[in-house]
DNA sequence: TATGAATGAGGCTTCATTCAT
DNA sequence: GATGAATGAAGCCTCATTCAT
């Protein structure tokens, strides 16, 4: 028992010690982005030493596919796509609101999830097998059905469900261009997320 | 006269090569990012020895200074949002086509662009004012006339500008993430430009 | 106890590092000059690896600014004008034999003060207050006693113990030039020392 | 005839050049020391091209041996201990002004000779042969003649002759290290060397 | 002969990774 | 397991020298 409990213990610390650097790394990499990252600044942002990110990680680069693989970022940007509910559908400004708040508080991960895709496409892959996919299969089927009930136009919903999350990247995208003095960053998320809502319900509903 | 054309030809190649060398950058920053692209391989792929990029730039950030703020992307990624006529915006269609074609083709760069502005702000200042403004001061003018004269509802034209312009940026980032194995990047443009201009335009008429 | 030994025990062996680094640049910097020494040749030189140097010294100019500036020199060149005691000032051609001894030791180190001054008048200022002055003054006070009590000519003490401080640092000098095989360099320094006491005290003797 | 006179001016304007070239040398190395001098900023300097200086010497290098073996140190520093005439001599307190006036003028050309010296042991036979010998050469034959007269105290005059250079060679060397805001600097040149004239005559002269 | 663009060797510095404590 | 000093590979940049014009 004792020696179960301490397995269970270092197990616990360990994980709970990886979660810990891991979130170091998220910080200093989506800041700094993954080249000029420097292992230093993660262990002084962890609070451990240098050498202490070796005994969990391989590698710096380790760090960064445990990141985009891992469950550290599902709690921040990986949401920004994650299996909304169907009922969250339902809610159209409610999900946008939803996926735009957290998608500018987090437009530094987005950035650097394209610049590291774009570099190792094996993480866009990953990212859109365990991330994106499921995202957009959910819209689908949800925009499937409204079709089907005839309450949307017969519109190509594998395009429709692109255009909106793609709607939602392009905000977080042009906020990031415009930075924390444009226009995006000093409109209230609300009153925007109502705003295309609109746009995009509008334009999918049937004409009278 | 003589010396007229001496200097003339002098300075036709010195800009010629500053040209040479700045696509060689743009290549290699947007295929590795700014901090993992080396100079030897700038110089390789601009087919000059390493010191002679140093002749016509001050450093390496400079090749990236002279390419965001320069000549070298205008005729690439910032035709993506560059001024088209009002002409060209009245076929919706048309105009997404262009651009989608264009961002597709140049994603990389939204992407350099997007890390690079993250980590120097003024580079987003820079870039606003440059090319994103004037775009969607374009295109909210266009939108308020037709706004004005009841062929659009009484939209935000300050939004629903962004909104077009997000959803082209979107689309680009969902077509890089997916790679090019990916469904956007296999999907014939024309019908793509067509479903989401049918998707926003329709969504912006007004409803009978 | 423990920690508080480790402690101690990490710091002496700082320390020690940084000292060993320093003497491993005085003796290259003082052989090349600051400019023509290698920061390679300087690790080699120690015994450490390159990278090394840099966990010690921020840049190769602080290394120059620590040996200017630091203990580094206290032990060999700076002791040439370093105070003497009233005292060891009492016994003329003992202390010039001392300094001139010093002085041959090391005119590679004047000559690169010298060098490094006159690009960097900060360490001019800085020799002259940690070491010239400090000397000149004890010697000044000790004329000025001479003076009073009737030993010693009228003469302006502020130049006199500038000409005792220059014949030191010109015969360095002059041993520099003339090289190993030279007159001063093979003249024994004790005669020397009497040869220019005299010629110095009798000068500033009173006549009778 | 007129291939002559051409041969004559081009032999004129060539060494005119090499003239120029050896002046602006000289200005920068002793401003900046020979590693840190670039030919980009002697040619500057020169009024010529880079590409130029080596149609006359052979390396920068060469330029150096040039400067410190040649005729172009001749008009400045190498005056410091260029043979004064016996009647120079007489006048110690003007022959004393006259060569302190020259040296601080000049003292960044004895730092530079010093350095270099220290480099190339050569640089300091030849000098001490082509300058410093001669010099002291001159002067101990002045006082071997002002001994054997009475005048002087029966001293060893070629340490005697050496103590005269060192003493202009230390005040030139500690003029340098007080910078120009220092004692020396600001103190009457002929006051100075009248004191120092007197130290050393004095101290030199038979008691009666 | 004058030019100055091109070259490339070599220097300083950074930083991921290792390893003895 | 934790530490952090040591390492050395690799990158950016400088600058003496060459050479085609």
């Amino acid at each position: 028992m004792v020696s179960t409990n301490n397995h269970k213990g270092k197990e616990a610390i360990t994980k709970q010690r990886k979660r810990q650097i891991l979130n170091a790394a998220r910080d200093v990499f989506s800041r700094k982005g993954f080249a000029e990252a420097t292992t230093a600044e993660i262990a002084q942002t962890a609070g451990v030493s240098e050498g202490t990110i070796y005994n969990y990680f391989a590698s710096k680069r380790d760090l960064l596919v445990s990141l985009i693989g891992g469950y550290a970022l599902d709690e921040s940007l990986l949401n920004l796509f994650k299996s909304p509910t169907i009922n969250a559908i339902d809610s159209l400004p409610a999900l946008l609101e939803d996926r735009i708040d957290i998608g500018f508080e987090n437009s530094d991960l987005l950035t650097l999830l394209l610049a590291e895709i774009q570099r190792t496409p094996e993480f866009g892959e990953q990212y859109s097998g365990q991330v994106l996919n499921p995202g957009l299969a959910l819209l689908k089927t949800y925009l499937d059905m409204r079709v089907k009930n005839g309450t949307l136009r017969p519109v190509d919903t594998e395009v429709a469900s692109r255009a909106v999350v793609a709607m939602v990247v392009g905000l977080i995208a042009v906020h990031q261009i415009e930075g924390k003095d444009g226009f995006l960053a000093n409109y209230p998320v609300k009153d925007l997320a109502d705003e295309v809502a609109n746009i995009l319900s509008v334009g999918l509903g049937t004409k009278k």
